[in-house]
Formats: structure tokens, C-alpha cells, sequence
DNA sequence: TCCTCGTATTTTTTT
DNA sequence: AATACGAGGA
């Protein structure tokens, strides 16, 4: 029996045991959201409710996960039966086993993100639009808008409108546009991730032995972040708790207005305010004690959210007095930024293990130069947001190919491997796909006759469809047919790309249906290596990719105009609202360290030149005296930029550049800041770096304990107050309360 | 007419 | 890195 009174707070410890009916949890940044679904799920499990029985609807499949193994650590019997993911993986589930009638038994196939701009690229070609007009949108614009409209479930003559004016001229063509796109995807028997949900609310509308199936299954639904929920996903939280007319299920939605920032995928805050429009007789509860970071983290974070309109604004308190201050660190251009970072990165290895250390930006691409400085330095890092796994070239290939197996008409997939062979460009693409969607042989064989290469792939997978084969199996075969081309595509690097292929096979080895592996691919691709748990790594992420997640030591780079916030979101105020929660989204995942970095020059590749940017106008409107600032000098020399009226900013002003100016950024490092750090005047504290001591892990002890379900382990680190970091032989890194541990000497 | 290749331009965020 | 566009070849 677990005593949740003493495990949760008050607010907490009522959310997590609340009766039946609609709760909406009203969770800050770092209130121990998560710790309260845990013990929700434990609780639940309690009083008999069989873990089948539960659905979990998160934003993504990790943050599911990462619930399920905490709920797992929590309870005995584990929770291996809880029902969680995305909205889109659970629509994808529910729609194989209820296909939409208009299919008419026809297979169907979920689009990436690839396979929607290469479609919607089609059809604007096909209908000839834009073509020498460079006022016409690009496809991926379009793309953007096309799904904005559905997602806010408004015309697009009004998202035009509103943030498009210029585009207006060419309202109808876009209409058009959208309307061949759509039977296109009809056609093709091609879902997109809007088709996916909204396919799911007819499915609960329409069909009352799906709906009474799912309701009768899942008797209890949580769902996390409900800030970024859009319309159509909060009408199916409704549909599956109930017919219109009654409650029959019981919802726990939580979420944060304050970190509301999908409202570009349509995502609606009113969700939030709604919830008890749509859920009668709901229950609020709020979580406003910050349990993770230190106060200066949060002063900060709660100054960014001071000048956000109001309905946004909230303070959250701490009880964790001092902690480092957050520095402010302005670099002399992002290349010398790169640099710095790497610096503080080597540094902070020694006080944290790396998976506790990240850097995050606004945009995937504001940090190439970082990954390059990295890599020169041998550390090593994994990014997320950006490039998937799932979207690299050579996956994608054979990955075309699967699809054609599942579905002949996916013209998509038809295309990358048509186009694969030399001489196959737009137009015979066409003309081979309606010859072969005719079923004619003679007239396919004719057509095809001139590409044996292609012939013989259309000819191997259609062996496969017959053969029946396991998916590991299947996709084995095509790996090695496919092998010559990945030698001849890629004749640096095909050795890397083959073992990266090879981890596919094996990971479509835990499936026994095809089209499962694929659609899983499309919706939640997997990380680029298969994660090596004794592999620790620093962590780079987008904003957006690092919500829900939380590190010891968080960098925050390039907090400058047009990039934080992005140069896209200054016309509208929403959107730079938007960004300014996004900033608060940054802030609030550090625990113990936050840097801030805001070079004062961006490289420019047009120019082959640097050239000066102004600091994000966040930073200029934090409350003075928040952060301590740092500016660095030639040679990478660091000195602290005084408060305004001191003593100090004299001399701070001056530029002593130090003997080893002419030392590479990271040769040195530690001698060269240090002598760069210059000494208090005034008996103020003293420098920056290596000091800093923010709760410093107690050497690893090297003892070993055994958990009764991962075996044997090595402890790591502790945690204070009662957790011990543990590597399990097979299991990898696992954070573990002491309690559940036997120590072994 | 269609394909290929080189060059210029531009990068938001996610399912 | 990925797209768009224009020149030149089949």
C-alpha cells in the first residue's frame, strides 16, 4: 500500500485521488506533474481498476513511456497494460480495426511529413499553379497553411487573412489546391496526421459498436499536456468519455495555459478554460509549488511570463532558497558562442553526468555550429528536433518500398522508388503509376521494359506480398536488394547507413503486422541509435522537442533578433506571446544551472562575414539584477559586465586581453578562463567557472545493489534525498528510489 | 517534351 | 539540407 498523503502534497495528493468524473489538473512547470499521473495510475490500479481498462494520451510516445516505467517503478504488478501514446497512434489503432467505409476494403497507408509535401507538390504542378509566379506560395508554405486551416477548423480564406494577406490574390487557386489534395489522398487511400483525427471523431460519431467498443474498454483517460490539444482532439476526449447526451467514462486532463505552444498546429488554450463547459461537473485542481529548479531559475522564468497578457500570467513559487545565478553570457559571434559552450559543457561534465546536461535553441538548425564544435571536441550528443531518424534518405527508401508492399497505390512510395533509377523524373512517374494501377500486364510490362531496375523492384515486392513473411523477413530482403543502391548513393558514408538499416530489421522484429512498423515509423520515429543505455550523452533540442523534460544544467543559445524569438512570429501578437512562452518553456527545464547565450554577431554565409544582431527582446525586458553578465572578449577572455553604477563597470569596460589570446577556444581552457575571470575588486564573490557547485553529486561510490526486477546494478550517483542513479547490466541508467534497493558489497 | 545537373536561395516549431 | 529555377542535352 503506497501512503499517498505523505507522498504528494495537498493538491497533489487530491488530483492523483479523486473520485469518479471529469478532474482537470492545473499543473505549473515543474509542480511534479508527472509524479501526480504516477500515483494517479497507482492509485487507480488500488482500487481495481485493471490497467487495460486506463488510456494515457500524452503529446508523445516518450513522455508516455517515461509514465508507464515510473508507474511501473511505483507499483508491484506493474503497468505493463495501461493503453498509452499520441492521439494519432491511438486514432491509427482504432481506425486499422474500424476502417473509414469510403476505403471500401482498400489497405491504407499513414503520410509523413515527406509524403504530404511531396504530394501536395503533385497536385499544385499538376494544376499548374504558381508556375513562373514568385508570388505563389512555396509547397511547403502551403502545406502549412492547408493544415492550419483544418487544424483551427477555419476557411482558409480567413488563416489567409489573417496571417497571409498578401497570399489572398490567390485564394482560389490555394482552395483548388486543397480540394485536389484531398482527393488525392481519397484516391490513394492516404490518411494524413489531420485525417487521422478527424477520421477518429466520425468513427465515434457514426459507428456505435466502435464507439461502445472504446468507451466500454477505457473507462478512465488521462490526458496529458491539454494545453496543445486542438478542437478536434478535445471532441474525441469528449466522444470517448461518453455519448453527447451522458458521461458514462471518467477524464483527468492536465495541462498549463502558461505553456501553451502549438498554437501554430492549431493547438487552443480554450480547451483549457472549456474544460468544464464540455466535462459538467468538473473538478479544478491546482498545482502551483515548484519542485524543481532554484529560485533564481524560476525568478527568471517568472519575469518572462510578468509581460504576458494576462490570462497567461501566473507565478510560481519555490521553497529552494539560493542555487547558482543564471549568467548571461554575450559571445563576440556564434561561432565564438559554439566555442564558450563547449567550454561550459567540459566544465559541467565534471559536475553532472551528461544525460543531465542540454542545450537547447529555438530552431534545429541554430545548432550545426555547435554540433561541429562538439564533434571536433570528441563529446558526444544527441539531438532531437530537427532531422529524424525516420526522415533520412536511405531509410526512406527502403521504408517506400515496404509501403508499395502494403499498398500498390501509394503513390508516394511509388514515386521515391521510381525516382531512385536514373531517367525517372516527374512525368514518367505518372505514366508508370497509371499503367500499373491499370492491372493491364501486357501494357505494364511495355511501359516498365524500359527500366529493369525499377521492374525488378515492382517484381520482388510483389513476390514478398505473396510470400507471407514475417516483417523482419520482408524487410531483410529489400535491405539487401536495395544494398547496391545504398553503395552507389552513398559511397562515403553506406557502411554507417547499412548498420542504421540493420537496427530497422531488428526493430521490426518485436512486430507481427507490417503495417503496424510502418504507420509507427510515420508517427512517432524512433531515436537514430538504437539507444546504447551505457552510452551517455549531452542532450541538443529544440524548445519545442525538450518540453515535458527536465536537466541539472540547461543551455540556452542564440537569444537574439530573429531567431529567439523567430523572425516568423513577429506580425502577429499572438505569436510573439507565443514565443515568449516558449521561453518560459526553456527556462523552466533547468534545475539547478541556466546559461543564457546571445552572441552579439551571426555569422553570414551570403556575406562570408559576421554581422551584428540585437539581444532577444526577452532578455532586454527581464527585471534588472536577475541575471549575472558576462561578455567575452578576444581571445574567448570572459569578464563580468557589472551592474549598472558599480564599482566594477568601470573596469569591466576595459579589455586586458590575456596572454593566451592566441590559443584555440578549447586548448587550455581551464588556465585560460580562469586567469580571464577577473579577480573582485570588492570583495564580491569570485569566478564564474569551476567554482560553481550546484548540489555536486557525491562521488560515484562504486558499490553495487540488486532491484528484484533489473537484477544486479552498479549506483551511479545519488540523488538527495532518497533516490540512487542506477546502471543495470541490459536495463541501462535507472533513476530508483533507495527503498526499492538491496545494497551489496 | 522531359530529364539532369549546377547554382542561388532560404531554413520555425510537431503529429 | 532541401527546394526552386534555368541551361543544356537526349
Amino acid at each position: 500500500m503506497i501512503d499517498y498523503a505523505r507522498a504528494l502534497n495537498e493538491a497533489q495528493h487530491q488530483a492523483a485521488t479523486s473520485g469518479p468524473g471529469p478532474v482537470l489538473v492545473v499543473a505549473g512547470a515543474g509542480s511534479g506533474k508527472t509524479r501526480t499521473i504516477v500515483y494517479r495510475l497507482a492509485w487507480l490500479a488500488e482500487h481495481g481498476v485493471e490497467p487495460d481498462a486506463i488510456l494515457l494520451l500524452t503529446f508523445t510516445r516518450k513522455a508516455a513511456q517515461e509514465m508507464l516505467q515510473r508507474a511501473g517503478q511505483l507499483l508491484d504488478h506493474g503497468l505493463t497494460g495501461v493503453r498509452g501514446g499520441t492521439f494519432h497512434a491511438f486514432a491509427f489503432g482504432a481506425l486499422r480495426r474500424w476502417k473509414p467505409a469510403w476505403l471500401d476494403d482498400r489497405p491504407f497507408t499513414v503520410m509523413d511529413a515527406a509524403d504530404i509535401t511531396a504530394a501536395v507538390k503533385h497536385c499544385k504542378d499538376r494544376l499548374r499553379l504558381g508556375r513562373g509566379d514568385r508570388s505563389f506560395p512555396k509547397t511547403q508554405s502551403i502545406v502549412g497553411l492547408l493544415s492550419k486551416a483544418r487544424n483551427k477548423e477555419v476557411s482558409l480564406e480567413d488563416v489567409l487573412r489573417k496571417e497571409a494577406f498578401h497570399l489572398l490574390p490567390h485564394a482560389t487557386g490555394l482552395q483548388e489546391l486543397d480540394a485536389a489534395y484531398a482527393d488525392y489522398r481519397r484516391e490513394k487511400g492516404l490518411l494524413d496526421y489531420d485525417d487521422l483525427l478527424f477520421e477518429l471523431e466520425d468513427l465515434l460519431r457514426e459507428n456505435a459498436l466502435a464507439a461502445e467498443a472504446l468507451r466500454g474498454q477505457f473507462r478512465h483517460i488521462l490526458v496529458d499536456e491539454y494545453q496543445d490539444t486542438n478542437l478536434v482532439q478535445a471532441r474525441i476526449v469528449r466522444l470517448l468519455t461518453g455519448p453527447e447526451d451522458r458521461m458514462t467514462g471518467n477524464v483527468m486532463a492536465v495541462g498549463d495555459e502558461a505553456q501553451s505552444i502549438y498554437a501554430f498546429r492549431g493547438a487552443n488554450v480554450r480547451n483549457i478554460l472549456d474544460f468544464p463547459k464540455l466535462f459538467p461537473g468538473a473538478r479544478i485542481v491546482r498545482l502551483e509549488e515548484n519542485y524543481r529548479s532554484t529560485k533564481p531559475v524560476l525568478d527568471v522564468a517568472n519575469s518572462l511570463l510578468a509581460h504576458a497578457a494576462e490570462s497567461f500570467r501566473k507565478t510560481l513559487f519555490t521553497r529552494k532558497e539560493g542555487g547558482e545565478p543564471v549568467r548571461l553570457f554575450t559571445p563576440l559571434s556564434d561561432m565564438s558562442q559554439a566555442a564558450l559552450v563547449v567550454r561550459r559543457i567540459r566544465e559541467l561534465l565534471q559536475l553532472h553526468l551528461p544525460h543531465e546536461i542540454a542545450v537547447l535553441f529555438r530552431s534545429g538548425f541554430h545548432s550545426y555550429m555547435l554540433e561541429m564544435a562538439l564533434n571536433q571536441a570528441g563529446i558526444a550528443f544527441r539531438k532531437y528536433g530537427g532531422l529524424r531518424y525516420a526522415e533520412a534518405a536511405h531509410v526512406k527508401d527502403v521504408m517506400a518500398l515496404a509501403r508499395l508492399l502494403l499498398n500498390p497505390l501509394d503513390l508516394p512510395a511509388f514515386a521515391r522508388v521510381a525516382a531512385s533509377h536514373s531517367g525517372i523524373g516527374p512525368k514518367t512517374v505518372e505514366k508508370l503509376y497509371l499503367v500499373a494501377r491499370s492491372g493491364d500486364p501486357a501494357a505494364t510490362e511495355k511501359a516498365f521494359a524500359k527500366f529493369p531496375g525499377f521492374l525488378e523492384d515492382m517484381r520482388l515486392v510483389e513476390r514478398l506480398r505473396a510470400a507471407s513473411a514475417s516483417p523482419a523477413d520482408i524487410l531483410a530482403a529489400l535491405l539487401e536488394h536495395y544494398h547496391p543502391r545504398l553503395e552507389s548513393l552513398y559511397p562515403e558514408d553506406w557502411p554507417r547507413r547499412r548498420q542504421g538499416l540493420e537496427e530497422i530489421v531488428q526493430m521490426a522484429a518485436s512486430y507481427t503486422d507490417l503495417d503496424l512498423f510502418v504507420a509507427d515509423l510515420a508517427l512517432d520515429a524512433p531515436e537514430e541509435e538504437h539507444d546504447d543505455p551505457a552510452e551517455d550523452k549531452i542532450t541538443l533540442s529544440t524548445v519545442h522537442s525538450a518540453k515535458g523534460l527536465e536537466w541539472n544544467a540547461v543551455l540556452l543559445i542564440d537569444l537574439v533578433e530573429d531567431r529567439f524569438p523567430s523572425r516568423h512570429a513577429l506580425a502577429q501578437p499572438e505569436d510573439f506571446e507565443e514565443e515568449r512562452r516558449l521561453m518560459y518553456v526553456a527556462c523552466t527545464r533547468a534545475r539547478h544551472s541556466l546559461d543564457l547565450y546571445a552572441p552579439v554577431a551571426l555569422y553570414n554565409r551570403a556575406e562570408r562575414g559576421s554581422r551584428h544582431v540585437g539581444q532577444s527582446p526577452f532578455l532586454r525586458e527581464l527585471a534588472p539584477g536577475l541575471v549575472e553578465e558576462w561578455q567575452e572578449g578576444f581571445g574567448g577572455a570572459l569578464s563580468r559586465r557589472a551592474p549598472a553604477g558599480s564599482l566594477a563597470s568601470a573596469r569591466a569596460a576595459g579589455d586586458d586581453a590575456p596572454a593566451h589570446a592566441a590559443l584555440p577556444p578549447w586548448a587550455s581552457r581551464k588556465r585560460a578562463l580562469h586567469d580571464a575571470v577577473p579577480l573582485p575588486t570588492d570583495g564580491e564573490a569570485p569566478p564564474l567557472f569551476f567554482t560553481s557547485s550546484p548540489a555536486a553529486p557525491e562521488d560515484a561510490h562504486f558499490c553495487h545493489c540488486r532491484h528484484r526486477i533489473f537484477g544486479r546494478g552498479k549506483i551511479v550517483r545519488h540523488i538527495p534525498p532518497d533516490k540512487v542513479q542506477v546502471n543495470f547490466p541490459g536495463f541501462g541508467l535507472k533513476v530508483i528510489l533507495s527503498e526499492y534497493l538491496q545494497m551489496e558489497n
